[in-house]
Parts: structure tokens; sequence; C-alpha cells
DNA sequence: TTAATAGTGTCTATGAGACAGTATCAA
DNA sequence: TTGATACTGTCTCATAGACACTATTAA
């Protein structure tokens, strides 16, 4: 019978259940827009070490341990770190697979997060466990491929996820290095949803919603110099009241 | 990192990893809409086995039986059949949890789901693990407990989760037993909202979003009688253009 | 001056909110 | 006939979309 409150310190007993335990991981879906199209990173699984899936690319991610992740959220910033050298991306929960089948070493569940970041803020970090890091359109390079595991309907659901919360919130400014211009976030959502948005409602709906700032920075990389903004709050996205095309269907 | 042994065919080995593993629970935000309150279904904890936070009132769930339960979703409905007999109400994963912290017994994760369903529907089932299981008002009676692990911050982020998507989408109708009324549904709109909505604009966007057929029945408790409906598809909730109530802060 | 991109103004349509009015029932 | 609830119509206002227009730079 286990006392309450007291963590043990010292090394943990063999066994922790007098039942079978599931795997726990934590898998990363890592954004980014560049060259005009959504992209997602991915790793590479080694190969002739025993391990499922060799050589074909998966989601980052791995293991909770148990002895150095504080919580889900800190095992999520630990790998993201790893692999990207980012520490403070805008993160956020996507939701948990978990079944007998999706990993032949037995039964296990990952917890999902999501990542948004400029391209130009990643280092990718090669070597390690993974072989090889590589960022891959989301709409032309995945959907020739199959990925490990069930990280297929993972990113699915992922990208799902972010097409519809870009409809009525900020998220797209976590996409761009800061300051950017209007027109380039214009563009960011335009490569999201996959669709022309309108200029003029465009900018009233960015500037009403009041989470931008002015950069007092001028930036124009060929013509006629923009203003820059930068988040007001680089932590939370801003929620519109309306999703960008109300007429008909979506 | 510890390398992984490999699943084998035959009887489980006794220890599944070298590595030690957190503990996998599966826990159920269950709400419904009785006496014109949001209320939760919770249970209370077992006294005298040694488990943690005896008598205290917490969230149904429990652990993944990695022989019985083919996946999370699996596991989700097994616990919602033994607490309530519903068997396929409106069911989604809200999120997990996980640390080291949670449970005293040692790091563990939860996949949490929540679910709606008509309070008439539902047959509580006592006994077993949990000596008892109730309904409490999310803004009264909850506000007053203090529920076991962390499932007080679990339990406020399903409430907001609820409020957020009741401001867009159809969810209410899961609420109520069909067939119900448009009053009935608006009355569980303003329930769950805290605040009053103006008739003429709900009766013309429920009707407009195309998600309710007549049921041709006509059901009055008092005097002129309604006209009945039934939600077209039980599985999905429809997402509307807009929230209630765009002007101003929400 | 021209090309290119940044940014604004003007019109229309839609639909929410407000609220008054009508319809249909029980007693 | 009265009261209560279901339902409809009418007005206003905010704002998205469409699109033409002006502004500011490089070459």
């Amino acid at each position: 019978m286990p006392s309450r409150k007291t963590k043990s310190i010292g090394p943990p007993p063999p066994v922790r259940a007098v039942f079978p335990l599931p795997f726990t991981t934590v898998d990363l879906v890592i954004f980014t827009v560049l060259d005009d199209a959504l992209q997602v990173l991915l790793t590479k699984r080694p190969d002739g070490t025993g391990e499922p899936f060799p050589n074909q690319w998966a989601l980052p991610g791995g293991y909770v341990d148990v002895d150095t992740d504080k919580d889900l959220l800190a095992c999520a910033r630990r790998k993201l770190k790893e692999k990207t050298g980012v520490l403070s991306p805008y993160l956020e929960q996507l939701g948990s697979w978990g079944s007998a089948a999706r990993d032949p070493r037995g039964w296990s569940a990952t917890h999902v997060y999501f990542a948004l970041m400029p391209a130009r803020d990643v280092n990718l970090v090669k070597g390690g466990n993974a072989a090889d890091v590589a960022w891959f359109t989301v709409l032309e390079d995945v959907r020739q491929m199959h990925l490990a595991f069930d990280h297929d309907a993972i990113l699915e659901s992922a990208v799902e996820r972010l097409r519809s919360k870009v409809e009525y919130t900020s998220l797209p400014a976590f996409l761009l290095g800061e300051p950017f211009t209007l027109p380039q976030l214009q563009r960011v959502y335009e490569v999201v949803l996959g669709r022309a948005l309108d200029k003029s409602s465009f900018r009233t709906r960015m500037l009403d919603a009041g989470f931008l700032k002015e950069s007092d920075f001028i930036e124009g990389h060929s013509n006629r110099p923009a203003m820059g903004y930068r988040v007001v709050d680089r932590k939370a996205a801003v929620v519109f009241p309306r999703t960008f095309k109300s007429r008909e269907g979506e």
C-alpha cells in the first residue's frame, strides 16, 4: 500500500505495477511556412537497431522519461529543443492516440503537441537517435510518403486542426518571424487555407483585433515599404468572432 | 535512452520495458443539463483500500486495460457504459494530463474524454470500485468541493471547452433527448452560456444551419404546442460561421 | 514614367440583435 | 376572454466581400 504524496528519492523500483502498462510517448507536429508552402518537420527512423519502421520518416518524439520530465509539456519542450533548438514557440496540445496496434512493441499511447515556428528560427539538429531531420511540404511531399506508426493519421488531424483554427484565430502570426508586414501575414493565411483572401477585409480584421503592435519599422524587400508589426502577446492567439468566409460552404 | 525490447508472441513478460513507465488512465467528463443547470457526473473514491484520495469525489475513469481495451476510445466507451449504461453519446477527446505529481503512486498520464448526454438516458450505476455516483451542478456544487487528483483543473478545462464550442456549434443538441423543441434547445444554450439569447435570431440560426429535421411530432407541456425536432446526424456537431454575440467583448 | 507593391474608400449583401406583433393552445 | 407560450416580421447596425482607387517606392 503506497503512502500518499511521497515521491521516492533514489532509483525507481524495477516493476511499477502488478499489471502491464502501456508505453507512454510524446510526439510533435512542428509546422512552418517555407517557400509559400505549409511544411512539417520529420525525422528518419534509425536503421539496424531493431527498432520498428527502420528508415521510415516519422514525427519527432519519443518516450516520456519519468526521471527528467516533470510533466507532458516539459517533455514536449525537451524534444522540441533537441530537434530544432527553438525554446518557446507557439505550442498547443493536439490530443492523444493510443492502441494495442499502433506500435509493434506493444500497447502504446502518445501525447501529441503541435508547434508553430518561423522557419528562419529553426536550426535543424541532426544525429542522435534520429539519423536525419528535414522539412517536408504537407501538400506535396508527405502525400507521397507513408509515415511510421499511425503518424499519417496524426498529421492529418493536426493539419485539420490548424486549418480550422486559422479560419478564426491569429495563429498564422506565429509562423512568421518578427517584425512582419500585413501582406506577408496574408500570404501565410492564404497558404494554410489554400485560397485567396480579400486584402481590404483582411487588413481591417487584423488591425481591429488588436493583437498587433506597429514595430515602427519599415521593411521593403522590393518596392513601397510596408509597416512592420509584432505580436503583442507571443503566448496566445486571438479569436475572431467570425470565420473568414461566412457566405456559403466554408 | 535505453533500448526497447521487441514484442514477443505468447504470454506477456512481467516487465514490459527496462525503463520505468508512467501509469496510463482514461478519465471522463460527463455533462448533462438537469434542472436548468449544467451538471457533471462524479464518483466517490473508495475508502480503506489504500487508494489515494479516499472518500473524495473524482471524475469517473481508471486504468487502461491492455488486454481488453483495443484503443483509448474503446476504453472510454467501456468506462462510460460501466457508469451510466449509455452506449453511444456524443463523445470527444478533451486532451491529456500527465505529470510526476498528479498521482501519489507515481508518474501518470490520463487521457480525458468528454461526453454529452440527456439526463433521462442515464441509469446511474452504483457499486463496484466506486462507492457512489452522482450528478453535481458545475456552478454551485463543484465550486465548494475539491476533487481528487488534478480533476479540478481537468473539469475547468472541460467546461471552458464546452462553453467556447457552444458559442459556435450545435453541441447543446446532444444534451437533450429527442424530440425536443426550439425553446427547449434555446434554454440549454442559455444555461451553458449563462446569458439570455434573442429568440428570433436563435430560431433563424438553428433552422438555417440545417442540422435539425422536423419530427412532425408536436409536444406541448403547457400551452401552444411547439414543433418537435431531431438531430439529423447524431454523431457530429454543426459549426456556425459566427459566434452568438459578435458585438463587443463576447 | 512605369512597374510593382502598400494601403484606402465606397458599395452591397448578410445576418445578428432588438422588439413589437401575431398564432394557437388550455382553462 | 385571458394568459401563456410559440412563432414571425420589421428595423437597424456591424462588417465581410468585392473592387476600384490612391500612395510610395525602385528602376
